[in-house]
DNA sequence: GTCTATAGAAGGATAGAC
DNA sequence: GTCTATCCTTCTATAGAC
């Protein structure tokens, strides 16, 4: 019977990411994940134990797949202009199959910053500056990033494809008015984001420099 | 007697609006809310009859402070560059003061996006650019800004404001790994905000106009 | 207007049969 | 492993005294 067992596993697991990613922690219903998984209340707990267990299988597993689509950005043998670009188009992509994730993920971690800390030994701006001055020397030194001003740099490159997806709901009804929809949105942002944080990078940099 | 029903409606409100703020409509608890106003349960439904109807008047006062922010980019009078300095100055302080409020807003409006509607008669990106390029013409020539770009450039302005905030969870953890702390991050982002954004539409308007 | 007490519903979790 | 039945707690909401 081990293969009913992952497949009823599996079914719950999958019907949790839903409901968990839809209503939240607080909004999601025992009940709820049942009917989903097209079981029994009972067997949630048979197989999970508790609402938080199950929950945290749940995030742990989303939280690493989301975060993990930015490694290609450390991988060598691009230049620095196209590992953003190409950044953008997998993260994009990504988020635009899983749009409630950003929503999800970054308020989980908001309410509960124990999460984090399990998460994150990994999220080192230090290393991320380490590795990536390794590889790209001139072209940082060129547009001016520098460790100080790494943590702002990248809080803005995160914002411009993360963004628009937390801020969906407003978004998405602002561009119905106009007679457009998310998801050409979004679909124009894959080109948008790069050209505008490469832009910014550019000339962020000379407007440095000239100063000093 | 007015005296104290006023008093007691606003203790309430204001308690209220402490804890939907930190914990949303479905983790908020009707006792928490009573205990921080220092008053009984049976109040609450007193004054405002369900957790609904507080939850909306919560909501709706502090979408509209939100959002009354953004203004100032219509007010007459400075550069469209003075603007958006000016604007991020002032958004960022008032968020500094309200760190939970855009994750709150964003959230509860994805939740509920009947609750978009009921508020935004006025977000009308259409109405936006014509003030906007009644008032800077040659300035949004020069740097590329159309109609058709707004909705990218907007979510762009908004994001780099909006988002550390919203991501204050992960952005404190990886800044303490650093010996920084999230405040300051907040106030370099006063002065970088605006220059990152200055900095893309100068150098985006240029490659766009080159192009063609 | 404000309180105590409690109704009534819903949620998470477990016991026990199969 | 899966189900039904049920316990126990918590939550919103109301009744009724003061």
């Amino acid at each position: 019977m081990k293969e009913t067992d992952i497949q009823t596993e599996d079914k719950i697991f999958e019907a949790a990411t839903r409901v968990f990613t839809e209503k939240g922690f607080d909004g999601a219903r025992m009940h709820e994940i049942a009917g989903e998984a097209g079981i029994n209340k009972a067997l949630l707990h048979y197989y999970f134990r508790t609402k938080e267990k199950l929950f945290d299988a749940v995030f742990s597993k989303l939280a690493a797949s989301l975060f993990e689509k930015f490694t290609p950005l450390f991988r060598p043998g691009m230049s620095l202009e196209e590992k953003i670009r190409f950044f953008y188009h997998e993260h994009i992509s990504f988020l635009k199959q899983n749009p409630q994730l950003p929503s999800f993920i970054l308020n989980e971690l908001n309410r509960n910053p124990q999460r984090i800390k399990k998460i994150f030994e990994k999220a080192d701006v230090d290393k991320i500056y380490n590795m990536l001055s390794q590889q790209h020397p001139k072209e940082l030194a060129e547009i001016n990033i520098t460790r100080e001003s790494m943590p702002q740099i990248m809080a803005s490159i995160a914002a411009m494809s993360a963004f628009p997806f937390v801020a969906k709901g407003i978004i998405g009804e602002i561009l119905q008015k106009q007679g457009k929809d998310f998801d050409s949105f979004i679909e124009e942002r894959k080109e948008f984001a790069p050209e505008f944080i490469l832009a910014a990078l550019k000339n962020f940099g000379k407007s440095k420099k000239s100063k000093k």
